[in-house]
DNA sequence: TATCATTTTCAATAGTTATTGAAAGGATTG
DNA sequence: CAATCCTTTCAATAACTATTGAAAATGATA
């Protein structure tokens, strides 16, 4: 180990962030090819990534072809090499604005779409009603909205975040943070 | 339906909330609950969780619980009454800032612990070294620090809605919008 | 203290998701 | 065009997670 502190440190943090990955909506093992490309100084091929974390053949495959859905992971040929190569994202900014916007896509918009539904169907209430629920369609109504704004400014926060590169944004976090601070 | 908008809109939401919560670490059982309880008008006992979503009593207990230690859902006692009822967070802001502080520390500070121990063992592994893996050693140590500043302004943000009320974001929002589109 | 209402626990089970490994599919080479 | 090298697929299976329901614990009431 004191030979290969490098050696250390990537297992060390390959396995932390397998576990993460875990907790977000990834499965361990795309979390743990996703760090050991992170890591690596050169794209790595298929075995590589089967040898180093013991997985079998089709696993690897499989989430690396995840990871490149994603946009975490892009392939890399070459020349005079039959195999494919993996190469991850290593600008971290760029990296968790690609995890952001994928999100966003996958677990905010559909929100965003059931909650205009639902307020549909509680506006034909409204239209055709007798009168004695109309405190409750009012009351319910504001609950979907006050969701369907907070989307609102998260889409403004992640598009701020496309905007701003990462050398911007830790003096522009100084500056709100002394700013509300 | 068209006689109960109310309901089919709560039907068609908590549908949604509890698909998504599974994308998210939280499973769609304890998502439904929760959208269940924010939308309800008044606190709601175990029996009418286990009734309107159609769950047995231990479930309806456990995932219960698991929502109060997030902090999203509090227990209320009825004076005269031995049940106990269960309210969730109203507040969107509020209830956002729960969620996104509970999964800071669950996600990110144990990254942050283990880079740390990483950079201690490259640290050590400089110290001893033989001289020919140091550019090795300076460029992992760069990609762990690149993710540690992240994480410091995710903090950053993390605090800054702390401080900010929701009355206050929307106009921040729309601020920035205009500052950096 | 006994009784009754309610909540919690937990072993068994059901359900879901991930992984394997071998076979099929493609692509490149000689 | 056959051989080789590499990737993908997918049915079987392993591993994991959630749910149930009945029994135990809790705790209020009389």
């Amino acid at each position: 180990m004191s030979q290969e502190p490098v050696l250390a440190a990537t297992t060390l943090f390959i396995r932390r962030w397998g576990e993460m990955g875990a907790t977000w909506g990834i499965s361990r093992t795309m979390a743990e090819i996703h760090a050991l490309l992170y890591l690596a100084s050169d794209p790595l091929c298929t075995d590589d990534v089967m040898e180093q974390l013991s997985i079998s053949r089709g696993s690897a495959s499989m989430n690396l072809r995840a990871l490149g859905n994603w946009g975490l992971v892009q392939r890399v040929h070459r020349r005079g090499d039959r195999k494919e190569y993996f190469e991850a994202e290593k600008d971290v900014w760029q990296m968790f604005e690609t995890i952001l916007r994928e999100r966003r896509r996958r677990e905010v918009l559909p929100i965003v779409e059931t909650i205009e539904r639902c307020l549909a169907l509680l506006s034909d209430g409204k239209r055709n009603n007798d009168g004695t629920k109309v405190k409750d369609l009012n009351e319910q109504e504001k609950r979907f909205r006050d969701i369907l704004e907070f989307c609102d400014i998260l889409n403004t926060f992640t598009e701020l975040m496309s905007k701003v590169s990462r050398d911007e944004a830790k003096p522009l976090a100084a500056a709100l943070q002394e700013l509300v601070g």
